[in-house]
DNA sequence: CCATTAAACACCC
DNA sequence: GGGTGTTTAATGG
């Protein structure tokens, strides 16, 4: 136990700094201080399994949850990745029914968990909570729109790029930091590509200045830069194959 | 043909 | 020991 790393935050406090948490009334506060729990998981166990129960609203404490869907034929598709501060599985719990989704951790990670009644009592009786809800599903719904595209007409370098930028979305991610806690091998799952593909997109977005490659991680110096890369002006340094090849 | 990846390797924090 | 950086052969569009 007492292991103190940099950032571990305790239950309560990881609930306290949520920005959802704010916007409850002090018996609410009370209730869900009591009602939530804390879960520990090794890298490779499941946050949450599609098709079994989803019994609860699931905040990473500290650690990194990979949201993925798969299919019988074993393949499977990463959708985002979910960091320290950020919470997951609102979608499932709008509706009756099971998980849709898995939730891999890929690293030792704590979360915290607040039962479903709560999570419901709070979408019926408090107007302020749903407010924050709109606006984390709207967060979510850019993602993912941008995830289409990013799917679609971006090369690997910009996956990356994109990948890493949207976790900074300050609704989704209210606790991120310029230092990106993610080795190669996780960017590289998180943006569907090998590690080392990844590795030479990093380094290409550090040739660009928009990051600094580091040790277990990266620190994000050009947070709007990264948002867009390649930008559309001074990308004609960067090999630009198909678009404007004909010229 | 080209890009990407899995596997394997040697560094080094 | 795990995370990097790099090379190799294999793979698929």
């Amino acid at each position: 136990m007492g292991r103190q790393k940099s950032t571990a935050l305790t239950l309560k406090a990881m609930l306290a700094e949520s920005p959802w948490f704010q916007t409850l009334d002090l018996a609410e506060r009370a209730q869900v201080l009591q009602d939530s729990y804390e879960r520990h998981l090794l890298p490779g166990a499941h946050a949450m399994r599609c098709g079994e129960p989803a019994d609860c609203w699931i905040g990473v404490i500290e650690g990194l949850v990979k949201m993925s869907v798969s299919q019988p034929d074993g393949r499977h598709a990463t959708l985002t990745g979910v960091t320290h501060g950020g919470w997951a599985g609102e979608g499932s719990l709008l509706k009756p029914g099971p998980w849709r989704y898995d939730g891999v951790a890929l690293r030792t990670t704590r979360l915290a968990c607040v039962p479903r009644y709560l999570f419901e009592q709070l979408v019926a009786t408090n107007l302020a909570f749903n407010h924050f809800l709109l606006a984390h599903l709207n967060a979510r719904l850019s993602l993912f729109v941008g995830l289409v595209e990013y799917d679609r007409l971006l090369r690997a370098d910009a996956r990356v790029a994109r990948c890493l930028a949207s976790l900074f979305h300050p609704t989704l991610y209210p606790q991120a930091t310029p230092f990106v806690q993610l080795s190669q091998e996780e960017i590289g799952l998180l943006s569907a590509m090998s590690r080392q593909r990844a590795n030479e997109a990093l380094h290409e977005l550090e040739r660009a200045g928009l990051l600094r490659v580091e040790f277990r991680g990266v620190t994000v110096l050009d947070l709007p830069g990264l948002r867009d890369y390649p930008g559309s002006e001074d990308a004609r340094a960067t090999t630009q194959p198909g678009a404007l090849a004909a010229l």
